[in-house]
Order: structure tokens, then sequence, then C-alpha cells
DNA sequence: AGACGTTTCAAACAATTGTTTTATGTGGGG
DNA sequence: CCCCACATAAAACAATTGTTTGAAACGTCT
């Protein structure tokens, strides 16, 4: 436990698991297999953690400590648009940044086909804040023009348009055979998503008082 | 077999077995609780198929003969906007309209975070010809003035809006409570992401030809 | 009614699952 | 040297899995 790196038993079942329970789900993946591939014996499992369930939990757990901060620090000083871009930059490094072990994303999109009872806890703890953050950003694009309801589908385009890349590998690698392989790929697709949404952003209309007085509402 | 409504055993598996399917995952789901809710014995699920991957995969086809087209029939006729506006309307019913069995997306949700060899057949079948079908409206809306690379891009923005819907109920639901719930709501959302993207797509330069020019492109 | 193909069912099968038990090794103080 | 807490390993356990079996029930002809 002297460095950041640990190679103890326990260590190698979390990172064997999360492959495991990426590829599987977590009915369909065995203890064996894990254990197997962890280079442990069966019984680890129930020694290290209480059952299997347990390890589970500390693999999810495990994957989203690695995480780091979707927001930038001196986000106070940035014109937001760069905060947006910042954000959705951050996002997409999570979910194709070849550095990054790639069975992160496909946990969580797991998560969002079969929730257990993890799942509450890391939306509360982790995306509920980052997402109120993003459409507060997005509320100051808007000049104050977009009431709730238009705020609320705005936040759900920018991040539907990043998770699509976290959800959909199959479909992409099949469309778009050269997409995944560009270099610079998070970079360029950054830049688009923000290009994107701010050009959409700046041209549409606000709540639609028909055509009258904007500027005033503030 | 003189109605639509098929009602004998097969059916009936099929039915079951969709919701048990898109709840737990192939492996996870077992034939003793899909035969339980389908109210017939174990043996009829290897009586019917050959065996649980076959009922499997009747199961996935079963729910994509169900799915309307995304393409207006008269396509040629309508301008692009009216175009795209009709299959993001079509792509968000399949998603959200209550009266549709809400296993489908959930079933295909876990395809993408798990293929199974049935997924590469139905990504040819139906999702490729969409995407190349949605791709040349894109095109046509920037009056030629995208490249292959940023048409990808502008392709996967416009899709990334509409399956966020499929794929993220749970955060939806957390995050924006009355999102779900308002009436009329695949309208506001297909009315929404249309004008979004026909907004942004209207005003994001063209291939990267730096500043010039951009009025004469039509 | 009797014979026959089809459908349904309860029981049993072998294989695999998560977990527990039991035994074996390992190091460090009394 | 022995004892003991800890770590690892092999084997066994009970429960559950998909699948098969063989007999009973059903309907339809001659």
């Amino acid at each position: 436990m002297s460095t950041t790196e640990e190679t103890g038993p326990r260590a190698r079942l979390i990172e064997a698991a999360g492959e495991v329970f990426a590829e599987h789900g977590f009915r369909a993946a065995t203890i064996r297999e894990i254990t197997r591939r962890a280079g442990v014996n069966v019984a680890a499992v129930n020694y290290y953690f209480r059952d299997k369930e347990e390890l589970y939990s500390a693999t999810l757990l495990h994957a989203h400590k690695a995480a780091c901060t979707l927001r930038p620090e001196d986000a106070g000083a940035l014109p937001p648009e760069d905060r947006l871009h910042h954000f959705v930059h951050a996002l997409l490094s999570r979910f194709l940044d070849p550095r990054r072990p790639r069975w992160h994303g496909q946990l969580m999109a797991r998560e969002m086909a079969e929730p257990t009872p993890m799942l509450r806890h890391l939306i509360d703890e982790v995306f509920r804040p980052n997402c109120r953050w993003i459409s507060g950003v997005l509320s100051e694009l808007g000049g104050g023009r977009f009431d709730a309801e238009q705020l609320d589908y705005i936040t759900t385009s920018v991040l539907g348009q990043c998770v699509f890349y976290r959800q959909n590998r199959p479909i992409i690698q099949s469309f778009f055979p050269d997409l995944l392989g560009r270099d610079a790929l998070v970079d360029r697709l950054a830049r688009h998503i923000t290009d994107f949404s701010l050009a959409a952003i700046r041209n549409l209309p606000g709540k639609s008082l028909h055509h009258e007085h904007l500027a005033e509402s503030r």
C-alpha cells in the first residue's frame, strides 16, 4: 500500500471483476471467470468481500473514484462558451479516451438498462450535480430567454450528443467505420458538439412569447 | 390465427419472454420465469422453439416487426425540414409512446451494451438504411457544404438527441421529474430536437474554408 | 369407438452457479 | 520449537440453470 498502484489479490479482483461485469452483466458474470482472470482462488471473492454483490459495489465505486471532474476548477473566470466546451470534452474523454479502461463506460451503460440499487447513489452523488451545473451554463448562454421546460430539452440535447458515444459503440463502429479511429477524436468531437450546440442555442427562439421584447426580460 | 391478435402458447411465450429478457438480460432471464408468466409448462419453450436462444431471436424479431417505418412514404414531395421532423418524431414515438410495450426499447438498449449475434442482423436490415437516409436529409439541409467527416458528426448529434430518451430513463426520471409526464411529450420533444438541429445546421460553418462566402452557397 | 398425430405436463437430468467447509501453507513472537 | 493468526487452495455443498424424457390429455379423422 505504499504507492497508488495496488497489486494485491483484492485489487486484482476488482480489476478483473470490472472487465467481466462489463462484458456479461452482474448475474451472467461468473465468479469463477473473475477469479481465473485475477489469478486467484474461487474462494478469494468470499474472503475479501462478503459475497458477489459486495464485489460488484466495490467495483462500481472504484470505477467512479477514478473519474475526473467534469467542471473546470477556475469555472468562474471562464466565459460560458468555454465552460461548455470543457464539460463536453471531459465527458467525451471518459467514454472515448483509449487510455481509460473501457469497462467503466460499459458498466454504466448496463446500469442504465438494468438499474441496481447502487445506481441511485451514483445519480445523487455525481450525475445530478454535474447536470445541474451544465444546465446553469446553458441557461447563461441563452441569456435568460429559456423557460424551465425549454432548458430541460436543451440540456438533454447536449447530454444526448455526448453519451451517445458511450452507449452505442456497435452502431457507430458499423455506420461510421473510420469515425472512432480518427486521431485526436475527442478533441474534434468536443469541438463539433460544442459548436453545434452553441449554434443551435444562439438561433433558437426563446420562450414563445411570440416575437416581441426579447431583451428586456432581465 | 384468424385475427391479428395471437393468443396461443407460442405468442404468449414471446410476449412474456420480451418482458423478462428486457428486465434481466439474456442469460439472467430464466426459462422458468418466462413460462410462469406465460402460464405454460417449462418444456413449452423447447417444444415451440429449439432452445432459449431461438426464443430470444424470435422475441427480438417480433419487437421489430411491430416497429413502424421511420421515413414518410411520400418522402420525395416533402421539404427536407419536414422529412427530418418526421424522422425524429417517429423515432421518439418508438421510445416514449406509452401505447407501445416498453420492453422493445429496453431490449435494444441491452443489445447495445452486450451485443448478441442477432444485433448485426438488425443493424444491417433496419438501422443502417435509416441512418443512411437521415444522413442524406441532413446533407441536403446543409446545402452540400458539409464534408463526410462533418456529416458523420452531425448525424450522430441528431441520433444522439433521440436515443438518449431510450437509454437513460433512470437519469431522466431523476433529473427532470416532470419531463416524461408531460402530455403530448413526443410532439413537443420532436419539435424541439428538430428546431435545435435545424438552428445548429443553418449556423454551423461549413468545411473550414475559414470564414468568407457563407451566403452564396445557396 | 378406436387409432393417431399433436400438445401439455410432471419428473428427472447433467451442468453450472455462489458459497462454505476443510485442509494446507506461511511467518513471526512466546 | 511450537503455536497461532492469517492467507491460500481444493473439494464439497445446496440451489438453480437449460434441456430431455416419457407418459397423460386432447382433438380429429375413419
